[in-house]
RNA sequence: GCCCCCGUAGACCAAUCGGCAGAGUCAGCGGACUCAAAAUCCGUACAGUGUGGGUUCGAAUCCCACCGGGGGCACCA
């Protein structure tokens, strides 16, 4: 690394005014220095003085990066460098171009780190910011700097905590779709418009029975739930941010499902509307996928069958009404309630007069005893485990149900393969048609029977459960008949009848729950709501209480000890406990809460949970458009210009949104449910947050470990033939790896590196040639050299390399040069917009090769050389300014126009066309270009090989493809 | 298990509508410069597109099956 750092560098032999990385690194401090103090890319806001700026507006954005400790890494900026490259363009080609940078700063490493350090968290991360900061600056990035914000700045937080205030003022209204603020909820109350879900009169209810009722249609409540429980982080946390395994994504400690109580988000009151407004925007297929996926929207049917010998009812939903008659018993989930009900004291006489089948018993008494049993052993395995183990396993509960479609009764069973959480927590079980159903039958030797006809080699090619389409059989009761009608069919017959009875309806079930939202961490937002220090009036569960605007914002107190109550990571029955929770100063206060208007000035007591890293992430883009804005989040004018919708049908919002795939789910949906909360209450006109989103591939990087499979230094290892596995350390053969670049793959490059040894242009201009912008690729150290290579020959093509003069001539270009011009800024200005970056390299490459070999001694002219300059500034900036000024233009090329390309010149004079027959190439023509499709196929058919070839017989055939090729079918 | 994406020279990557497999970079090889080396420059070889079928005058491109790699979901009724 070092001697290439060097060899870069000016040697003995260098001529002086090289483009070496010394005069790189010169070259680029000075004009980031210049644009930073000429403010070149600094965009206004319009106003009432200042009517918007001139050209169609384009807002660009990436996802902002959480500031680590570690710094940036070569793969990090990828993503910025190309969209650094298409603002440079856009704004070359008149348009307003919004582009910024901010930080998303709260979260768990500062916080781990201030544990360990006893630092402040905000002394760590104003340190990280800082040297991200300087990082960012020496790539060039043409970022509006008085717009960058970080999701701790004071200033942010205090309109985080405000929007989380109008969420939780807020309550969704069914028929109007929408959220509405919740006093106008509490005015329908008050004058009866609107029922109470109870019926009970609004009017007779004390203040806090009322305010409960208000809390439970809050968007923001809280709720005893089942919640992700992670000990050994101390905290609970979202759906979203436990694995498949059921680990912590941060971490990878297990999590445990416990009932506390914590802030939520109704999230799943938007399910619909996340799901169908992903028809709106230009996103890529791949995330709205997961997003749907996410969300899990299934239409269905609850169905409702009675318990024999009691009042109790088991409610369950399925996706497959039309197989009703194929049900032959029920599975409950161990957790469900109505369990217990429904358990008879003893195990029932079998119907059948024959004894109970000892594997529905698992052996026990009684059922109670079975039962708890059972859930003793579901309640023992892990997440992970029941995943692994998929044998089906369960018990009989000793409860029949009846079928309502035909009045067969069912044994009721609990069994862990039903989820307490989706649906109704119990389902009708038809192994006919469902294979998990299937299994358990065969386990337990229940009924099979088909109500949908397989095909006819199904059962003998070892068919099981068919889930497949087909008429349905034995599907018929007195009432209805099912029988040879299709799925689609029979699921609407049935659930009509199934209405008609009242024994069920048709619903829509979702795999979406609502949204955690409290974590028992210091580095976070503070939640603006306190609770009553003496209690509720009637005695009953505290009303959190949201605090006015005027004390916004909540600010984080200073505290002893950072760390939330820790626990050993399998400890599931811990329990949270916040940091904030000690600051007992901070905590207790007292106000007249216009939210608890009958108390008057009383004692109160902060939340001391805060809120997740996700809130700020939430909003940021809007922030960036307004910073300094004192009265509101963003001002309504300021946003509608920017992200308005442009057109009817048109959802607005950010005009690109460039980040990595890793945040399909998380933050894309928490920040579009955000959005549409804000846009249902009118403070943003756009009803969605990214109008476009695209997703960067990834700088991956090789790594080798040696014979014990340790990491060693990947900068230090060979290539080395003589090895078997090609690659030595220190002469040891080590294995090759292909992975993420970071420390404990011992791989990481840096941007400084990069920087230092050949300047930022290069380094630019190689991550930006290494692939399209959406591919993953390798990090490939030796081969940055290639980029230098080009740059150097640009360079040398305006400036002398011993003199330091200008070399350009003001000759006329010939005709071929001209072409050659042409033909890259056409190819640059397609490629450039769609971000196919490394073919307009290429392209740029090509032109400059050209100009080399045509001038070899200098001279090349200077109406080929400025636009060859201009055409590379997207992508080198700090080489096209200087370029740009030694030629001769006193002001910056930021804003010059991008050359276009004459299509006159684009076309050759002439054009070659092979010629095929029967599709291989056996001869050529040159014809000129205006020749039309009948003048190459006469040419083709006189070519001597053709005459030979065809031996007088006529072709059956002539195919001429425009420009392209001739092919001649004999 | 289900769904999605991707397989092109030694490596990374190009190839409008199906139309000559090659734009560019690295590495390789040969040469110029040099006492020599580095740097720089010039020149150059290299694959028939993962495999097997199909459609077509013509397939990297479209269709089917399989193999390999990556990602997502995963007992969601």
């Amino acid at each position: 690394m070092a001697s290439r750092a060097d060899s870069a560098g000016s040697g003995n032999g260098t001529p002086p005014y090289r483009y070496t990385a010394a005069l790189a690194n010169e070259i680029e401090r000075r004009w980031q220095d210049h644009w930073e103090s000429a403010d070149t890319f600094a965009v206004a806001n319009p106003s009432p003085d200042h009517p918007g700026p001139a050209g169609e507006k384009f807002y660009l954005m990436d996802m902002f990066p959480y500031p680590s400790g570690a710094g940036l890494h070569v793969g990090h900026p990828l993503g910025f460098i190309g969209t650094d490259v298409l603002g440079r363009f856009l704004r070359m080609t008149g348009r307003t171009v919004l582009h910024t940078m901010g930080f998303d700063a709260f979260g768990l490493p500062a916080e781990q780190y201030a544990v360990q350090t006893g630092t402040h968290p905000r002394t760590t991360t104003e340190a990280n910011i800082a040297r991200y900061r300087a990082q960012i600056r020496q790539l060039g990035l043409a970022h509006d700097q008085h717009r960058s914000v970080s999701t701790t700045d004071i200033d942010f937080y205090r309109w985080t905590q405000w929007i989380f205030l109008q969420i939780h003022g807020s309550w969704y209204d069914r028929e109007a779709d929408r959220a509405r603020p919740i006093t106008e909820l509490e005015e329908e109350f008050r004058a009866g418009i609107r029922a109470l879900p109870d019926g009970r009169d609004w009017t007779a209810l004390s203040r806090p029975e009322q305010d409960r009722v208000l809390d439970d249609h809050r968007l923001a409540y809280l709720a005893d739930a089942p919640v992700n429980w992670c000990p050994a982080l101390g905290t609970v946390l979202s759906n979203e941010e436990v694995t498949a395994d059921g680990r912590s994504e941060r971490g990878n400690f297990p999590v445990f499902r416990r009932n506390l109580r914590q802030w939520m988000m109704r999230i799943t009151a938007y399910a619909d509307r996340l799901a169908d407004d992903l028809d709106g925007v230009d996103w890529p297929d791949s995330v709205k996928t997961m997003q749907r996926n996410w969300i899990g929207r299934s239409q269905g049917a609850q169905v409702r069958f009675p318990v024999a010998g009691s009042d109790a009812v088991i409610e369950v939903f399925t996706t497959r009404p039309d197989t009703l008659f194929g049900a032959t018993y029920m599975v409950v989930a161990p957790e469900h309630p109505i369990v217990d009900v429904i358990a008879p004291d003893a195990w029932p006489s079998p119907r059948t007069g024959e004894d109970l089948d000892g594997r529905w018993t698992g052996g026990a008494a009684t059922p109670a005893e079975a039962i708890e049993g059972y859930r003793r052993v579901v309640a023992s395995r892990s997440d992970l485990e029941r995943q692994e183990a998929r044998d089906k396993t369960g018990v009989f509960t000793g409860a029949w149900a009846t079928n309502p479609v035909n009045g067969e009764p069912l044994p009721v069973f609990v069994a862990d393969y039903v989820l307490m959480g989706y649906g109704t927590g119990a389902i009708m079980a038809v192994p006919g048609q469902d294979q998990r159903d299937w299994d358990f039958a065969t386990v337990f030797g229940l009924p099979i029977r088909r109500t949908v006809q397989p095909p006819a080699d199904f059962e003998a090619s070892g068919g099981e459960a068919y889930v497949g389409a087909g008429p349905a059989i034995n599907s018929a009761n007195d009432e209805v008949s099912l029988n040879g009608l299709g799925v689609d069919e029979a699921k609407a017959a049935i659930v009509a009848w199934l209405v008609g009875r009242g024994d069920g309806e048709a619903v829509v079930q979702y795999k979406l729950r609502d949204w955690l939202f409290s974590r028992q961490r210091y580095w976070g937002e503070p939640f603006p709501i306190a609770y009553a220090a003496e209690g509720e009036s009637d005695g009953g569960p505290s009303i959190p209480r949201g605090l006015p605007d005027s004390d916004l914002p909540v600010l984080l107190p200073d505290v002893e000890d950072y760390a939330p109550k820790s626990f050993a990571p399998d400890d599931r029955d811990s329990s949270p406990e916040s940091p904030l929770a000690r600051a007992t100063e901070w905590v207790a206060f007292s106000a007249d809460l216009p939210s608890d208007p009958e108390r008057g000035f009383a004692e109160y007591l902060r939340e001391t949970n805060t809120m997740p890293q996700w809130a700020g992430s939430c909003w940021y883009y809007l922030r960036y458009l307004d910073p300094d804005n004192k009265e509101r989040f963003v001002d309504p004018d300021v946003e509608r210009y920017w992200l308005g919708p442009r057109s009817p049908g048109d959802p607005g919002g950010v005009d690109l949104y460039v980040g990595g795939v890793e945040h399909a789910v998380l933050h894309l949906l928490y920040s579009r449910f955000w959005h549409k909360v804000l846009f249902d209450l009118g403070h943003v006109s756009s009803s969605e947050p990214f109008r476009k989103l695209f997703n960067q591939g990834y700088v991956q990087a090789w790594a080798y470990t040696d014979a014990r499979g340790v990491y060693v230094p990947a900068e230090e290892v060979v290539e080395d033939a003589s090895s078997a596995t090609g690659f030595t350390w220190n002469g040891e053969p080590v294995c090759q790896e292909y992975g993420k670049m970071g420390k404990s793959l011992r791989n990481v490059v840096t941007p400084d590196e990069m920087c230092e040894a050949y300047g930022a242009d290069t380094f630019r201009l190689y991550e930006m040639s290494t692939g399209p912008m959406e591919a993953s690729r390798p990090w490939s150290t030796r081969d940055v050299v290639g980029s230098h290579r080009f740059l150097q020959r640009v360079w040398r093509l305006v400036i002398d390399e011993q003199t330091g003069a200008l070399r350009v001539s003001d000759a006329e270009p010939d005709r071929d040069t001209l072409t050659a011009l042409h033909k890259a800024i056409d190819g640059v200005r397609s490629d450039l917009p769609a971000m196919h970056y490394n073919t307009a390299v290429a392209k740029l490459i090509e032109l400059a090769n050209h100009l080399t070999k045509t001038y070899p001694n200098g001279g090349a002219p200077r109406s080929v050389i400025e636009p060859l300059v201009l055409l590379l500034a997207p992508l080198c900036p700090h080489l096209g300014e200087e370029l740009w000024s030694r030629l001769g233009h006193p002001e910056t090329l930021a804003y010059a126009p991008f050359p276009e390309a004459d299509p006159a010149l684009l076309v050759e004079d002439s054009v070659e066309y092979p010629i095929q027959v029967d599709g291989k190439v056996r001869s050529r023509i040159t014809v000129p270009a205006t020749a039309g499709e009948d003048d190459v196929r006469a040419a083709a058919l006189a070519e001597a090989k053709v005459v030979e070839l065809l031996a007088g017989a006529d072709p059956r055939k002539v195919i001429v493809v425009p420009g392209r090729l001739v092919n001649i079918v004999r």
